[in-house]
RNA sequence: GUCUUGUUAGCUCAGCUGGUAGAGCACGUCACUUUUAAUGAUGUGGCCGAUGGUUCGAAUCCAUCACAGGACACCA
């Protein structure tokens, strides 16, 4: 049974003898009139009051308790509502004659929600409380909270029972407000820029726009598999061939990888179309979006990330060839010379498919030797082609694609390029990539006919960017864990799931 | 996928080289009308993650599995 637990029951019992008593434990009629963030607010003045305490003014309010400290006659209790804490001072003698032995010490305990009202007063120790004249249970709570002063730790406990989390940790609150701001600032910036916020497919028939394992499920009326998403980029970009000449998308992305610090199942992406602009306009773009988002959430520029301080006035330029020499310290003389790279990563144990290209062992050289040193916000531009597949080439170099990586704290937070809008070259990217898959890369693109049709129709020289707001949520709340930026984090479920799988076939 | 650490009461945690399972909080009972994790007294509470093995005897040793944390690998 759920609730075989004995402290269940004895709170079960409880909520029982509450109805007997006439009391509903699961009431529908709250008449709070005020929140406790307001209360302190207004009646900051009480402490100047004579007796530190004003009869005429009278205010309701409600929360769960979170203390509960009885003292004979009288008690404290302290109630916690969505905008902070309050003390309230409970007396026997200024309630119902039996309300407060019978009902309220015996009957009411730590973790119901409750409805108090009453006055303002500073107690003795200088505490701004609520002298209690009425005091309502509003929902009965069966289980019992975690340990007032350690809380819920339990890392597992947290993220599976998430409500519990944000109960016990006012903290964890305190993150999800932010990462909900940042979405909204996100929101307002491009559409203040003059961006139009645009819904395209979750369900997709061909996963394209990233290198990512999808996921698949079955459509039943077609009788056709499709994908989830794996990016939102190749239909944004159909409708900048459409004629809209900037959108955006805030949304999940899935990719059916492993799961760690970094990676979750679903996770959430902007992606930017901007049409006459290029990647150097992405760069300014990015460095202004920043500031934004620092003014109105009002972090400092000298950002604290575990044990690093990231300047976030101080971005950056770097193109990837000149990153690997001047700050992976590789020796410049090689980083040109396929045969030369491979032996170097061998020379330093670095184990690496031996039919990589040159641009390929370009990005292994990156990847292993510059990303994590890049602490400061770094634009790291001029990737090769061949790890660009979608991205417009360099009209001086045609090895090189107009894209940049954004870094910081050593890991990547934002994607962009100046668009690849050469049905010709896509069509052949794309030949190339298929080509790859045949060989293995099973992370390779798919053939898109469709989109190439698309862009044979023309598109507008276009910039586009992703930006990923999971990482970029940790690193504005100091999180090092993607699972702490996510409220409900993918978690393997705790028993078999044998029955399903079983039920699954006779779909 | 590999390595590593963990899983004991509702929560936070002890439990040594194997010998009848512990504390604090919470809960029950009693006392207490200005406390701040209130306090004092007293009591209840456990399939020691699961399954096998070794042993006269296992929370403890061994194996397998499950879940979680960390590191690495994979992953642009």
């Amino acid at each position: 049974m759920v609730f075989d637990n004995k402290f269940i029951q004895l709170r079960v019992e409880k909520a029982e003898l509450l109805k007997k008593e006439g009391f509903n434990p699961y009431s529908n009629d709250s008449k709070r009139n005020t929140t406790i963030e307001k209360y302190l607010n207004v009646n900051s003045d009480i402490e100047f009051k004579e007796n530190k305490r004003d009869e005429k003014r009278h205010y309701i309010l409600s929360g769960r308790i979170k203390l509960f400290r009885i003292m004979g006659k009288a008690s404290f209790i302290q109630i916690e509502d969505e905008s902070g804490v309050l003390q309230v001072y409970v007396a026997r003698d200024n309630l119902p004659e039996g309300f407060y032995n019978n009902i309220f010490k015996k009957l009411i305990e730590v973790g119901d929600i409750v409805e108090v009202a009453g006055y303002p007063f500073v107690t003795g120790q200088g505490e701004l409380s609520l002298h209690a004249d009425e005091l309502r249970l509003l929902t009965k709570a069966i289980s019992p909270l975690p340990e007032k002063f350690h809380g819920v730790t339990d890392k597992e406990i947290r993220y599976r029972k998430r409500y519990l989390d944000l109960i016990m940790n006012a903290d964890v609150r305190k993150t999800f407000k932010i990462r909900s701001k940042v979405i909204s600032l996100t929101r307002r910036f491009f559409e203040e820029k003059g961006f139009l916020e645009v819904e395209t497919p979750m369900m997709h028939p061909i996963a394209g726009g990233a290198n990512a394992k999808p996921f698949v499920t079955h459509h039943n009326a077609l009788g056709i598999d499709r994908y989830l998403r794996i990016a939102p980029e190749l239909y944004l970009k159909r409708l900048i061939i459409g004629g809209f000449e900037a959108v955006f998308e805030i949304n999940r992305n899935f990719r059916n990888e492993g799961m760690d610090a970094t990676h979750n199942p679903e996770f959430t992406s902007i992606e930017f179309y901007w049409a006459y602009k290029t990647y150097k306009d992405l760069i300014e773009i990015t460095k202004e979006y920043f500031k934004y988002l620092f003014e109105h959430l009002n972090l400092p520029v000298l950002l604290p990330y575990g044990d690093l301080e990231i300047n976030f006035e101080k971005f950056s330029e770097i193109p990837l060839i000149e990153s690997l020499h001047t700050i992976g310290k590789v020796p410049k003389e090689i980083v040109n010379d396929r045969d030369k790279i491979v032996e170097f990563l061998k020379s330093k144990n670095i184990q690496v498919k031996s039919d990589l290209s040159l641009g390929q062992l370009q990005g292994e050289l990156f990847d292993e030797f510059v990303e994590e040193r890049l602490i400061n916000p770094t634009f790291i531009t001029e990737y090769p082609v061949d790890i660009s597949p979608l991205a417009r080439r360099s009209d001086e170099n045609p090895k090189i694609t107009e894209r940049f990586e954004l870094f910081i704290a050593g890991r990547e937070i934002a994607n962009a390029f100046s668009e690849l809008n050469d049905p010709v070259d896509q069509l052949g990217r794309f030949e190339a990539q298929c080509a790859a898959k045949e060989c293995g890369d099973d992370e390779a693109h798919d053939m898109d006919i469709d989109f190439v049709e698309a862009l044979s129709y023309g598109m507008a020289p276009t910039a586009g960017q992703g930006i990923g707001i999971d990482r970029l949520v940790m690193l504005l709340t100091n999180e090092h864990s993607i699972r702490d930026v996510l409220l409900f984090p993918a978690m393997k479920p705790i028993h078999t799931e044998d029955k399903r799988d079983e039920s699954h076939t006779d779909i």
